[in-house]
DNA sequence: GATGAATGAGGATTCATTCAT
DNA sequence: TATGAATGAATCCTCATTCAT
């Protein structure tokens, strides 16, 4: 199979590489955290050899080039996770309320407060330089993640627990902090509080459900 | 410094030696978007000539090297207006929630519908890379911008119009679905609709203002 | 001079990793040659590269810069032979007279008559360019040489061989003609007759003991 | 006028440039500092022009080229008194020590004491980049210089104050102290006690005729 | 004549990529 | 499989040279 799949494969391909189940995941691990450290251009294939401690050589079983490890690290970050949490929203029994605070702890839990979330940041940053792995994120990230989260206005909605707001707009607006907080982390103290991400949370669904204002005549 | 020609340079054939006055921000401005667009070690100093319709090495009349250009973008996009600002917000007569509306629209007509908020991505893409440069904007927009904010919240709360909420999470949480709009944009469709700024705005005030919930009961 | 393999690496197929211990000494080599034919300054590191037979980047990976390598020249240059000689000085059982033709003799053989001779050529074109350099090889050749060849003076003075003469001077005035033959011969033919060497030194010799004039009373 | 003297003109040409005769000396003065300090690849063009207090675009009003510039300096440093000396020489009536004395000293203070000293390093430096400059060099002030030297020693050999050296050695090795001690002076001491000229010429005189042996039998 | 802004070819340096071991 | 020496294209930066003023 070495043979046919040479030259630069089709970003989505199935069939990438040979040797694609060896690769070691302290390569691409190493690749994400200089790649998010330094950006894309600015990150010496030798720095992440040496970071995942092999030699510079190595990097090259397993990944025809540097764009393509960059390509290996985006798809590794990718956690499909997305159906069983489909499943959970669709047979989750509680209040919407409920539903939405376990969906950001979730996502708090298992994307941002690991180094998956320095996807995020990557993405962000060299998405212009690579359209096609963005557009690929895009699909395999963005438009399901935002599907959940439609799923769970929609359903607050229907249920008469939620107001009926711009559903697209607020999905956004509901993910939006958190991100920001993950991006700020990973850069250099964006936002103020980078320290108290609990407190931070917490304040972040307390407005989201109370609103800023005390009261209906404030408004 | 003549009368005339302060901006366009005047259309006599060719210009050589146009005003070296403004000749910089050109400079920058062509710098600024490419930086924001590939990121400040994939942008060539080329392109960035070319695009400014300079040749090369113009550049390095004004900038001492590539570091000291991107130095200069950051400074240059830094709009020091928070004195007025911070005037207004004591003086500002109507309700905290008008005032927020105010103040964030600002925002948006000033900095964030404009090249200006580039700043803003490149800042969160190279900080790292740039940690004094970052140090600089922190103090001269962060601090200054946060403390805008934390006066307007401040205020609600202590009018009685806003709860009494984790303020410094909150000032992070106003900004953050703006911000992310912007890199969103910047980047390659982040968010959903980039498309309808006013939209989002709007659903962002009202979802900021009165919550998600539809009743106290909800919640 | 040999007829086949000046240049060509010798003749197993492909030379990949040479020695790699060799190969600094191969640079330094071509470097001096250059640096004492074109200067410091107008030297590429092409042609360094291209003169060693291998290509431009591998100099990096001997020598940080090319400032680097000129000192590493320089470095090289220098035989730290002063302690033999200078025991030999100490034990030496001749007369002064012949003390002085087998230091300058010496000298000419090893260093004067070799490619080292450059180095001398070098220090005296850029020693303004780089004062450290020119302060270690100070240090290192010129204080040593002059420690020495003033044991010898103030030898044949002390057992009444030669006259008292200004020491710190004639220690200088005994150097130059060597030096300015060996200047002349990396020049253009400075002097006349760059192409006799024994004969000029055994001329400079002979005038050095003997001095110009015929008799006590011509003086 | 452009037309003519574009192209190359032939180094000895006569007529090299119109405004010849209008340079200002001060451009091939501070040319030739700067050459002699730095050397001629090191040396900027706007640093010759700032030290002459000038703008850099005015030294090409003057010289068509940096390599011009540098054939200026060098010509303009060409001190053409040797017909006047050899005038001397011929006529001189006193003993040839006597003259030998006078000849070392004039050229001390008419050239090795003054900036035309620079010209000494330049040519020494420089000369395999500029074969021709050197060549125009050597023959109006090598060969000439040599031819002057010579009638003085042959003078004194055959009015049997010399002994019957080797003339052609000894003009190298008369002339070598003066050049290295200026030399010497320009590089960074070089020699050893370059803040004594005289003490130094006195002794190269000394050591030149008395010879560095007591007596006959020491030799 | 004099200026200095503008140019762009040239050279130092970096680093992704290759390949013999 | 792993290495790291070697390569050379790419890019920053310099500076001789030009030319409109």
């Amino acid at each position: 199979m070495g043979s046919s799949a040479e030259t630069v494969p089709p970003f989505s391909g199935v069939v990438r590489k040979r040797r694609k189940e060896a690769r070691p995941s302290e390569l691409t691990a190493a690749a994400l955290q200089l790649f998010v450290e330094k950006g894309f251009a600015a990150t010496r294939l030798d720095d992440v050899a040496a970071h995942a401690g092999v030699s510079k050589g190595t990097l090259y079983l397993y990944f025809d080039s540097k764009e393509a490890l960059f390509r290996a690290v985006i798809e590794e970050g990718i956690v499909p996770r997305f159906i069983a949490a489909e499943q959970q929203v669709a047979t989750f029994e509680g209040s919407s309320v409920e539903l939405l605070r376990y969906l950001l702890s979730s996502w708090w839990q298992q994307i941002g407060n690991t180094p998956l979330a320095g996807v995020s940041k990557l993405i962000m940053s060299e998405s212009r330089n690579f359209p096609e792995v963005a557009a690929y994120y895009h699909d395999k990230v963005i438009v399901q993640g935002r599907a959940l989260m439609r799923a769970v206005l929609e359903r607050g909605i229907a249920r008469g627990e939620f107001r009926e707001v711009n559903v697209e707009a607020a999905i956004d607006i509901v993910f939006a902090p958190l991100l920001m907080f993950v991006l700020s982390r990973l850069s250099v103290g964006f936002c103020g509080q980078a320290n108290e991400p609990e407190a931070f949370l917490q304040a972040h669904f307390d407005l989201l459900t109370h609103g800023l204002c005390r009261s209906e005549r404030q408004r």
